[in-house]
RNA sequence: GGCGUUUUGGCCGAGUGGCUAGGCAGAGGUCUGCAAAACCUCGUACAGCGGUUCGAAUCCGCUAGACGCCUCCA
């Protein structure tokens, strides 16, 4: 029977701002859309997070056996680098400043994005649409708006009215504001501005003479709006109305809000049922963005080359440090935080490691199913990967103490705990353990020959052969360990 | 200025009205030829002030700080 019958999740819906018992739309299965990536740049470990975060909720609805569609777009159109009206979208300016085809600069950043993920170990999504690709449908929605009057052309470009859908609708529902005090609080009204109110968001934007992109549309050449392409995309492979829908929490508004406002202009229903909005990821006391130069590239964590970190850092020791926290919490980057988890994360990995010297036995003297148990509630409880980390650690710490045979356990509990132990840490969490695969199995003989001769060494009390041995091995990064069971190495 | 979030022990981070995660660092111990590693044990912290309550870090109010959104942004 599939977990997701006995097991009652949680999800923290934006919408209503509070936890709300999970119910997709057909039952075992689930619709979900994360927005994806601009690629103008490569992205950096704030945008990594965020995807993180959803791989974390996709591996757990996939382990509690939901079929899950998982849509995440990648943004090649580019959008408006502003408000303006002369705004070039931001792939077209990286195209000229570099002098290549803005394709070329899509293909770049779409690998970089891709090899970003895979290496921290996210699962490629099931489908993943560019807005390129979706034009026309794009123009489609854009003509129902137009029919509807919820929208007007201007020279060429179209624009959502949404002070019109307002008087009907809650613009602003999702974001917790309220059209009205936008408009009164409203800096610089932009008085050159074809449309009729600041707050009015772009379907269609005519293309200057100098733009590249550019599509024929029923209003002339031109190119969508951002805010059209995810509804275009997501109603297209999920739906009108879909189960989940994530982003990071600065695309709540206006971003998100646009959606909700195209759908229920164009399909006259609530897109989402559950809205999942993923925190920022600080540095130095801020949020990190590319715009504002306070970022890190997670190659330059993975490499070390970077003013930030006294070392390189491991992909999977970065994704334990970000699983570490909530994916709702704000989440501060720092060297001390890395280093505190890269250890913990060693630990975790050696606990695994060690499962296979555990000898089993008749009875068992730990309760793992309450355990399991525990770990499951965890994550059902709004995806609470902190918690169950917590929880993994108590089994390092059964691990330890059954290694030492302070405690016992019976065969078929022990395949529980193992099992159990390997869902969380490889297919929920994702993490990797690269602590065997750093040693090929030649060093592996080498190391244990000189294992040996230094043991022969110490039997014979020549204290500075085996300490000779010893300490010329961790010159070359090998350090020894002496249990009780004989000695050991790892790899740094 | 508006809206929202947040403030937890040396650091990072969970959390429920009473049973007070976890990791790192630190202290003590076990083991060891020594060392390292490993393992075990230990910390009663919740911004300040006031209120509700038998009881609050957890609920309410005020004050202060921080952050996010209000423009592209994961």
């Amino acid at each position: 029977m599939e977990l997701y019958k006995t097991n009652q999740l949680k999800i923290y819906n934006s919408l209503s701002k509070s936890k709300e018992i999970f119910k997709p739309i057909v039952e075992g299965n689930v619709g979900m859309y994360v927005c994806g990536p601009t690629v103008y740049s490569n992205v950096h470990l704030g945008n990594v997070r965020t995807f993180m975060s959803f791989d974390l909720v996709f591996r757990y609805l996939k382990q509690l056996g939901f079929k899950v569609r998982y849509v995440r777009n990648i943004t090649d159109a580019g959008h408006l680098e502003n408000d303006a009206d002369e705004g070039e979208d931001r792939i077209a300016k990286k195209a000229r400043i570099e002098k290549i085809e803005p394709m070329e600069v899509v293909q770049r950043y779409t690998v970089d994005f891709h090899e970003t993920l895979q290496k921290i170990n996210n699962l490629p999504p099931s489908i993943e649409p560019t807005a390129t690709g979706h034009i026309v449908e794009q123009i489609e929605i854009i003509k129902d708006i137009l029919a509807k009057g919820m929208a007007y052309e201007v020279n060429g470009s179209v624009y959502f009215d949404v002070l019109k859908y307002n008087e009907t609708e809650h613009y602003g529902i999702l974001s917790g504001r309220n059209i009205e005090d936008s408009v009164h609080n409203t800096r610089e009204l932009d008085g050159q501005s074809e449309k009729k109110n600041p707050q009015d968001f772009a379907l269609w934007k005519r293309a200057e003479e100098k733009h590249i992109m550019r599509w024929p549309s029923p209003w002339g050449e031109g190119f969508p709006g951002w805010h059209l392409e995810c509804t275009a995309m997501s109603t297209k492979y999920l739906g009108e109305t879909f189960d989940i829908h994530g982003g990071g929490m600065d695309l709540k508004f206006p971003h998100h809000e646009c959606e909700i406002a195209q759908s229920k202009v164009k399909n006259k229903v609530n897109p989402v049922n559950y809205w999942m909005h993923a925190n920022m990821l600080i540095l130095n006391g801020q949020k990190m963005a590319k715009s504002t130069g306070n970022y890190i590239l997670p190659n330059e964590i993975f490499t070390g080359e970077n003013k930030i970190l006294s070392k390189a850092f491991s992909p999977s020791a970065t994704r334990f440090f970000m699983m570490q926290a909530h994916y709702r919490s704000v989440l501060d980057f720092s060297n001390d935080a890395l280093e505190a988890a890269e250890k913990g994360y060693m630990k975790l990995m050696e606990a695994l490691n060690n499962l296979k010297n555990i000898e089993v036995g008749k009875v068992s003297s730990i309760n793992v199913s309450e355990w399991k148990q525990r770990c499951y509630d965890a994550m059902n409880d709004d995806f609470n990967s902190p918690v169950l980390i917590a929880n993994l650690f108590e089994a390092v710490k059964y691990v330890n103490l059954l290694l030492e045979k302070k405690e016992t356990i019976s065969s078929a509990d022990f395949e529980e705990l193992k099992n159990t132990m390997n869902i969380f840490v490889y297919d929920v969490l994702g993490l990797q353990n690269n602590s065997e695969e750093n040693a090929c199995d030649k060093l592996n003989g080498v190391v244990e020959m000189l294992i040996k001769m230094r043991k022969e060494a110490r039997d014979n009390r020549d204290w500075a052969l085996s300490d000779k041995i010893r300490d010329e091995l961790a010159v070359l990064g090998i350090q020894l360990k002496d249990g009780k069971e004989g000695t050991t190495f790892s790899v740094n």
